[in-house]
DNA sequence: TTTATTTTTGCAACATCGTTGCAAATACAT
DNA sequence: ATGTATTTGCAACGATGTTGCAAAAATAAA
C-alpha cells in the first residue's frame, strides 16, 4: 500500500509532510524519533507542522506513538495499516531502539472485579537481538 | 512502617518534604499526581524541591512513577516496600484514576530469540470498579 | 484552466514539565 | 554548640507541545 493511498482512504489532504512521514515510517524497522523522521524527510518542515501531522495521523490511527519512561517518544506504523494484532513494545537499554514486537502477542489480564479493561499497553525493557553478546 | 523509618534505612536524611510525599503516598489508595500529593500536604515546597524528592525517592525504589499517555504522571508506594510483586497499572478513562493492581501479576513474555526482558510495565485502560454502572 | 472554498502551513507567542547553578538554610554527626 | 555535607528556594534555562492568525497550498467547482 503506497502513502498517498493511505491518505485518500482516510479522507484526508495529500500534503507532502504527511506523505513524507508515513513513507519514512513504513520504510523504518522500528520506531523513530521526531528527530530521526525529520532527518529522513526529504524538505523542512516547522516544528508545528509535524507536531500537528503526528496528531492527525495518530487520530486517523494510521502511526502510534510509544513512549519510553515519559521521555522519549518514537512513532510505528499503527497495526490498523498492517493488519497486526495489538503487540508488545521492546525498548533496548544499550542501544535505545524501540521496536514492535508483532510476534508477540499480548495476554487477557484477569482483571479483579468490576475492573474493565479496553487496552492494554505493554512495554518490556532489556537487550535487543541486536545488542546481544554473542 | 513509618516514612522517617524507611527514609533512614534508605540513609537519607529527613526532611519534611520527603517524610511528608512517603506519607501521603502511603495512605492513598491510588496513585497521586504532583499536584494532588501536593494539595495533602502540610507545608509548601518548591516545585524544584519537589522534583528533586520525586527523583531521591524513585532513585531509592521507595515510589514509582506511572505516566498514561506521555501527560499524565502520578506516583505510588513501590513494590520494594509493600513486599509485592511486579503489577499490572490500570488507568481509568472514565475517573482518570490510576491504580496499582497488585493481585494481577504480570506473565512471563516470550520474547523472540535473541531479545531479553529485565523489565515488563503493564497499563491496561477501561473502566475502574468504582465507576462501573451498577 | 481559472476561480472559489476549505484545509494546512509557518511564525510568534505561550504553557507545562523538568533541570541546573548557586547562595542560603537545614540536617545531623562530632 | 559547632562544623560539614546535604538540601532548599530562586531564577534562568531547555525541551516538548499547543494556540491564534495570516499566508499558502490542496481540492472542488465553474
Amino acid at each position: 500500500m503506497k502513502a498517498v493511498d493511505i491518505l485518500t482512504a482516510h479522507q484526508l489532504k495529500r500534503t507532502s509532510c504527511r506523505e513524507g512521514i508515513i513513507k519514512v515510517v513504513m520504510q523504518a524497522d522500528q520506531a523513530l524519533s521526531e528527530q530521526e523522521i525529520r532527518d529522513r524527510l526529504e524538505g523542512h518542515y516547522d516544528r508545528t507542522t509535524f507536531y500537528r501531522s503526528f496528531k492527525t495521523l495518530e487520530e486517523h490511527q494510521i502511526i502510534h506513538k510509544i513512549v519510553v519512561d515519559n521521555q522519549l517518544v518514537k512513532y510505528a506504523l499503527d497495526n490498523s495499516i498492517t493488519h497486526k494484532l495489538q503487540h508488545v513494545h521492546f525498548y533496548c537499554n544499550s542501544c535505545q531502539s524501540v521496536k514492535c514486537l508483532e510476534e508477540v502477542p499480548v495476554q487477557d489480564f484477569r482483571l479483579p472485579e468490576g475492573f474493565y479493561g479496553t487496552e492494554t499497553e505493554v512495554l518490556i525493557k532489556g537487550t535487543c537481538a541486536d545488542c546481544k553478546i554473542s
